[in-house]
RNA sequence: GGACCGGUAGUUCAGUCGGUUAGAAUGCCGGCCUGUCACGCCGGAGGUCGCGGGUUCGAGUCCCGUCCGGUCCGCCA
């Protein structure tokens, strides 16, 4: 009951109402949405979270009609009125409710609203820095209201999922211990630990796996993670994976049970059926795709052609052919003849940005006549049987462009991966909507260019060779994870785990951890491992991404009800702020140029 | 750390070669209107051209710096 004694509640949503409710009496709490004055008659399109409906007021209701000349958008009411079929003039096919309307009895204004600093319809796009200095305001949004709803739905579904499989929900510190490889740590200072910081967690990793040694057997958790690293459309400070672990599986078992738990979600939310997902490794998805996420949708593939270049004079394709780490690789473009000079020197600035010196290309204007039917700046450095040698490699017919990059393999994937996935944007090559895949045997570690190792999962992924191989030749051993990618994003990955102490040290020596370092960051892992550890294995994946794919969007921001900007700060609170002397004094902490 | 795009009315934008009083749409305010649904018609208010400096007789416009929003590279085990 309010102050004045009425009861607030409401007996329907504005979006539920329907004709079957015709001749019903409704009370409908929400928003102005939207007020159109005739005079005589004034309509409000009244909001909430269910959609929209339109309430009619005529002078006959007296008071309540005055009340309804007052209301503005974003007013915040109480509306009675009985709910009636529109004359099949009136009907508004457009709207979801468009066949009724309610006819206003009350109307009650529970609060009154400013004119809103911008307006809520679908018409206009408003600016990023305004949505979300008045989040709260934007989330009205039809859309924003769809998006949150389709997240709950996700993280819905995947606990359900879960729990039916006997997997238990056990959440982990936000307050942990700073981990020195990887991402950037936010971090938190301790009061009563001078000079001391927690850190925040950039993944549950180490506890699950800690979880597994208590015998928790299956563990899942929708985890906030956190990492203080740069921004981008797909990326926020701190984000959500479902994490998974679950003890004497291998990776056979994850894959099962999360690509079952992916399609029945894609089913049950999208009403899409995902089939079931091919495996590819991770050497064929570099040489095929360039990317170790390939985007399967288009059909489009790296034809590598380096063997063809031994002995060519051309040096731009005869040096990289020569070095052990070079790569020489076609793209060929269907029907890529007609695309303009100025297209082909915006894709050659493109892939100038993963570092190419240059895009090389042949337009087949005869595939039969390789002396006068190529154009290409490049293609009088090649002889002939080259030419033909690479028409036929690639299966060029008239009319394709053929796109070569020649240079180390790292910088050709790169450049020609996301050549081939701009391509299937700006030419809509999809030949389906949904790609999903797994992607197998990575490398346990790749060479940094100072010769370092680094893991390319993370060091806790176990090898698939003994440690005594592994220490060997670091560089050809395979890992046991696994990535689950669908449109060219990771959705997932994850691995089998180390669960024996000395494969984790070998692990780590590998990555010039030292024993005084192992001991000092990792020794209550190394010691859990010794107590009776299970073999075990996981995954994570990444909620803010998934729904994402899932509803379509452009930004990770239109995916989280309380984002952040793209130098990390959040405009409707504005967050990080600074703090007083006393605060920092109690914190142990000196500023260095105290900003006030 | 770097590259690029943007910042002008509450909002979305236009603003020519540097030149008189900075415009449009929408929103807002007032009036009229009994079937609209992005209602319509009439009238009105609304500007630190992000900020600082410079060039110039004169700067929204050119130059330098800086801040903010965005996209990307690096980074993100």
């Amino acid at each position: 009951m309010t102050a004045g004694g009425e009861a607030l509640g409401r007996s329907h949503y504005c979006g539920s109402v329907g004709p079957e409710l015709a001749g019903a009496e409704v009370t409908l709490c929400g928003w102005v949405h939207r007020r159109r004055d005739h005079g005589g008659v004034i309509f409000l399109d009244l909001r909430d979270r269910a959609g929209v409906v339109q309430v009619v007021f005529d002078p006959d209701c007296g008071e309540h009609f005055a009340a309804a000349d007052r209301v503005r958008p974003e007013y915040v009411v109480r509306v009675t009125g009985r709910v009636r079929e529109r004359s099949a003039e009136t009907v508004n096919p457009e709207m979801a409710t468009g066949a009724i309307e309610v006819y206003g009895a009350t109307l009650s204004i529970l609060n009154a609203a400013e004119t809103p600093p911008f307006q809520l319809d679908e018409h206009t796009r408003v600016g990023e820095d305004v949505r979300l200095h008045h989040r709260y305001i934007d989330l009205r949004r039809p859309e924003m209201q769809r998006n949150l709803r389709m997240r709950a739905k996700v993280t819905g579904f995947v606990r359900r999922f879960l729990d039916a499989q006997g997997f238990l929900d056990i959440e982990t510190p936000v307050l942990t211990r700073a981990t020195p490889e990887g991402a950037r740590d936010y971090l938190v200072p301790s009061r009563t630990q001078p000079g001391r910081f927690f850190a925040l967690p950039q993944s549950p990793q180490l506890f699950k796996q800690l979880l597994m040694v208590s015998g928790f057997d299956r563990y899942y958790q929708v985890a906030r993670c956190f990492r203080d690293e740069d921004l981008r459309a797909d990326r926020q400070p701190e984000f959500t994976q479902v994490d998974i672990e679950a003890s004497f599986v291998d990776e056979a078992e994850v894959m099962a049970i999360t690509e079952q738990m992916v399609v029945g979600l894609f089913g049950e939310v999208l009403g899409v059926d995902l089939g079931s997902f091919p495996r590819m490794t991770y050497a064929d998805a570099m040489a095929r795709f360039g990317s170790d996420k390939p985007d399967l949708r288009i059909p489009l593939e790296l034809v590598d052609i380096k063997d063809l270049m031994t002995g060519v004079e051309f040096q731009v394709f005869a040096a990289p052919a020569a070095d052990p780490e070079g790569r020489v690789t076609a793209l060929r473009l269907p029907g890529g003849g007609s695309l303009s000079r100025k297209q082909i020197d915006e894709y050659t600035a493109f892939v100038a940005r993963y570092g190419a010196r240059g895009l090389a290309y042949i337009k087949v204007n005869d595939a039969r006549d390789v002396e006068q039917g190529l154009q290409s700046p490049i293609v009088k450095f090649l002889p002939s049987a080259t030419r033909r040698a690479i028409l036929e490699r690639v299966g060029a017919e008239d009319g394709d462009l053929i796109f070569f990059g020649a240079d180390k393999g790292k910088i050709v994937s790169e450049s020609l991966g996301a050549l081939r996935c701009r391509l299937g944007a700006d030419l809509a090559l999809y030949d389906r909507d949904w790609a999903p895949l797994w992607v197998v045997d990575f490398p346990m570690f790749e060479r940094e260019p100072g010769g370092r190792w680094t893991p390319l999962h993370h060091p806790f992924t176990a090898p698939s060779v003994s440690a005594d191989a592994l220490l060997a030749e670091p560089g050809r051993a395979l890992s046991r994870a696994y990535d689950m990618v669908l449109n060219g994003t990771e959705l997932g990955g994850g691995s089998v785990r180390i669960h024996r102490p000395e494969m984790q040290a070998a692990v780590f020596d590998i990555l010039d951890i030292g024993a005084a370092e192992q001991r000092e960051k990792f020794g209550f892992l190394l010691d859990a491992l010794k107590f009776g550890c299970p073999p075990h294995a996981g995954i994570a994946f990444g909620l803010d991404r998934l729904v994402m794919l899932m509803l379509g969007a452009a930004s990770i921001r239109d995916v989280i009800a309380f984002p952040k900007t793209q130098s990390a700060q959040c405009l409707l609170t504005d967050a990080p702020g600074t703090v007083g002397v006393e605060a920092l004094h109690e914190l142990h902490i000196s500023l260095r140029s105290p900003k006030q």
